[in-house]
DNA sequence: CAGAATAAGCTCTGACTCAGAGCAAAAGAA
DNA sequence: TTCTTTTGCTCTGAGTCAGAGCTTATTCTG
């Protein structure tokens, strides 16, 4: 395959059912290449062709670049604190069909075999068409694909086992900001910064398009970066650290009760609907919130902020004291036209969302 | 030019004095090709071969590639506070001539005539040859030309008319971290981040060799990061900055006295020759910078930290302390083997270094 | 000092890609 | 129906480059 090939592969992703017609223009091949080069990928059984909807005008009609009905395909795989889900993507980003189950915190074997057993049902059911596996997993992932998940206790699990071929895997939140960037709230941005707060704040900077995984794949963890009070001590070893400063640990301290075992939940009920002796601790936890996204905005130099997560329920719930603490955490030039914050518009599938983006994204690579 | 004439002058700029074979096999090009290549580069006037140096095994001898002698050249140009420099670079990074003066934080127009006479003599003595500019700044530009640079009390300066063809600037953190990831200390970095103290603190993430410049250019202001005071005051606008933990007012605050003018003079002989009653200022400022590197470290998952300015005095002076704290704040699984925290290897010739750089990219990408 | 070994460059052929021109096709507009 | 517009198809020619085979320049080994 070409080079050409291949970015007509990535443009039929990045836009599905895109135009062949639109296609060359974005592409900025002519008519002749286009041919040429469509028909070599029918040929391969990546691309078909549909007819398109009539645009209205004149003109000859086009087709419609499609996925190809034997065409390869990705799963993307989805590991959580409580549940684990697999999905069938095509190229474009449709997904096919989806599994999964609960797990709740259960250890690595008795959650990977489960796993590993659905993903060969979607190899069988799908005959072969899956060509990569992405996983999007709730904790660090090194370069040789071991996964450190430190609030289920998973210590260096060798995640190979699960798919033999081409297999990459990440940090949930990194992979969510990916896919916001892709497809969500966060597709015109030249820098976007993603924070994901659930147990603990994650994250990751989109860099034009580019998601930035660092030197180990453990980028993003802007939950451990000391915007909090330096006497908290912090699960990671440090002290200060702004997770610490807007969980639903943060809340609990606030109001002088010990961390729950299910924060999350916490933390959603009194953010939704806080006492009056609760609603201070919220109003708290969004000025830190606010305050240290306008830090990362003055370092990074984001033009976007989305939040996920709990993120989105404390910028409904204290949308002004958020916005306060962070316009006055800007430097000054930057408060007349500051970053918007917004919510993720993914949601919950953010994640597994990233996961088949990065699939794909590897996929085309080897396609190339 | 073809993607891989580009390509071989990139491998000719970034490793100055590659054979012919030896850049043929970084571009896994066979001999046949690079034959073709070679002759077209020499036949545009981009490239020109000499004799290598004996290898002392057997076999043929081969060329080294070096730039034309009549080939293009950058011009690279440096404002700081006090100096403005102009260099003449040609590819591979060689400087061929430099000229500058002091100017003492005049007016832009008395820093702009001289440097615009400058430039101009540079274009008339290489009759024609610099083909780009690139410019360090001491402030912030924006993707249109138009540096701010506070500490000068220039505001919205257009740039543009020092120079009337292919001209990129950055601010002066920016290019020195790019040019220490290229040629420096920080060469064989996955991701690098480097820190420049002077008055406040700057610096820049290099990822994978591309430096990170932000959406409007304004990267790297890690100085304003909320990692200090809040009670602090900065000039910036917000509390708490970082740049006011660990610059020479961070130090004099310490002591008790006024921020004096020059702070940056006061604060390397106070570092380099505390008295007993200044020492432990000296070593609060380094706990505070070593605490925030290990917050950013944990954030971008760096996996090198180079110092410049005066980071490296106090990497010489209060090491043991500096490092304590940053690893007290390193995430506990990073601190078996933390991200080393080294000298710039650039010192004051970072920032041109990176300009000349980038003009190189710009230039290259024209070239292509 | 004369081969032998080795590394590298040169030249030729053929495959491949793709731009551009010209023509054909399919729709709406007059 | 005929013209206009947009798009697709085909053909030609330019350009790039891999690979094979040969040549050249050097060091190594008797």
């Amino acid at each position: 395959m070409t080079t050409r090939s291949t970015e007509l592969l990535r443009v039929a992703h990045a836009h599905p059912g895109v135009t062949r017609a639109d296609a060359a223009r974005l592409l900025g091949v002519g008519t002749g290449a286009a041919t040429e080069i469509v028909s070599r990928l029918t040929e391969a059984e990546l691309l078909a062709e549909v007819p398109a909807a009539r645009s209205g005008g004149r003109g000859r009609p086009t087709t419609m670049l499609v996925p190809h009905p034997d065409g390869p395909l990705v799963l993307a795989a989805e590991i959580t604190q409580e549940v684990w889900r697999v999905q069938v993507v095509e190229l474009g980003g449709n997904v096919l069909a989806t599994t999964g189950e609960e797990h709740d915190g259960a250890a690595w074997a008795e959650v990977a075999a489960p796993l590993t057993a659905a993903i060969g049902d979607f190899r069988d059911r799908y005959a072969g068409r899956p060509r990569a596996l992405g996983l999007s997993a709730p904790g660090t992932v090194s370069p040789g694909l071991r996964l450190d998940a430190a609030n289920l206790k998973w210590r260096d699990v060798d995640l190979r086992t699960l798919w033999p071929g081409l297999f990459v895997a990440g940090n949930d939140a990194t992979l969510a900001a990916s896919a916001e960037s892709r497809r969500g709230a966060a597709s015109g941005a030249a820098v976007a910064l993603h924070l994901r707060i659930e147990a603990g704040l994650g994250g990751a900077v989109v860099d034009h398009g580019n998601v930035l995984i660092g030197a180990t794949g453990a980028a993003g963890e802007f939950g451990h970066m000391p915007f909090g009070d330096p006497a908290v001590a912090c699960p990671c070893g440090a002290h200060g650290c702004w997770g610490t400063a807007v969980d639903g640990s943060a809340l609990a301290r606030l109001l002088g009760r010990p961390t729950p075992r299910d924060q999350v939940t916490f933390a959603r009920r009194v953010i939704a609907s806080p006492t009056g002796r609760e609603r201070p601790a919220v109003v708290s936890v969004a000025r830190n919130l606010g305050r240290g996204i306008a830090g990362l905005v003055n370092g990074v130099d984001a033009d976007l902020v989305t939040l996920g997560g709990l993120g989105v329920d404390l910028l409904t719930a204290a949308s002004d004291e958020l916005h306060s603490a962070y316009l006055a955490g800007l430097m000054a030039y930057r408060r007349d036209d500051p970053p918007p914050i917004v919510p993720a518009a993914l949601g919950d599938d953010g994640p597994i969302a990233g996961a088949a983006e990065m699939a794909w994204s590897a996929l085309l690579l080897t396609l190339g």
